[in-house]
DNA sequence: TGCAATATAGTCGTGTGCGATTCAATTGCA
DNA sequence: TGCAATTGAATCGCACACGACTATATTGCA
């Protein structure tokens, strides 16, 4: 591409460049996410995902794997064997459904409820580690939010 | 399939609601890339991670596995065998240091620097599958690396 | 100069993630 | 009612991602 075609021309024109890619943003986010909660997690005995899933179970105990991974966006295949391992851990009961032999239930064991007091504590050290207040920390959320929105909107077309 | 609105707003003081979490509007948008990607990278025979990987040769030929780790914030146990895939798909070539006999130092292949052209498109479709303007982009992109350099801050504490 | 400390990749084990497929249960419709 | 289509979870193969460890090369200092 000829120099005369553009405006100015900078070293960072490159739309290829990593430091323009909005998806390599959230992607290292993410994983800086997970080492902050590693060793909060760790004396939980809990991985990252494997606490998702106890929130989801915390928020309404006793749903099925499908509705699990309906609100963590994840697969059967993903979660079948994490919620087995949460299972050796004693955390949740698997079973199927009486009524429909089809789907598996899962419900929180005694340990698992009282696993959420043990975890009380983390988000305010997450947020400190965030370095953001409240309200900063709802709108990059509600960015994000709109953002996981249009790119699921995308998929498929 | 797309577009369930589920960009309702749970009114819940529970700081362990998943809606509350922060951490998981980023993980699920990363997610979320990643399966908007697919379809674009599987024509180049590429992964998401080997992608960035690319990406980074593409800004710089010719760097050790330690200054890619270093950009991408990958450990060596991460990048080794995914560069050694990179190089059975002809993109890179491998080879240790004569100066260094530690370091490893990766280059782009003919193949490798031409598939840069087969990317060019890329961009363009994410933005439009982002919903987002240019500006917008570089808004939630500022945002999100003032929150990792917090995180990365904070590790370690 | 010798050798301990450090640096760099690589290996291994565990745990995600997902697409493709499978298997069993349920549903729906001719 | 019978049976094909659909649904829900599980299985399998592949590719990350990291921590702990290893092997080799280099550096630095007594």
């Amino acid at each position: 591409m000829p120099c005369f075609s553009r405006t100015f021309t900078v070293t960072t024109d490159d739309p290829l460049a990593l430091d323009h890619f909005l998806c390599f943003a959230v992607y290292s986010v993410s994983h800086a996410f997970t080492r902050v909660y590693k060793p909060l997690l760790d004396r939980l005995g809990l991985t990252y995902t494997q606490y998702l899933a106890m929130a989801v179970l915390w928020e309404r105990d006793d749903q099925t794997v499908g509705s699990i991974g309906e609100r963590l966006h994840l697969e059967s295949s993903t979660l079948t064997p994490l919620l087995k391992r949460l299972e050796q851990s004693g955390y949740v009961a698997r079973a199927r459904d009486p009524a429909d032999e089809r789907q598996v239930r899962l419900s929180l064991t005694a340990s698992g409820r009282s696993l959420k007091a043990k975890a009380a504590h983390i988000p305010a050290c997450i947020l400190k580690a965030t370095g953001l207040s409240l309200r900063e920390l709802s709108r990059v959320k509600a960015d994000l939010e709109k953002l996981r929105h249009a790119l699921e909107c995308y998929e498929g077309k």
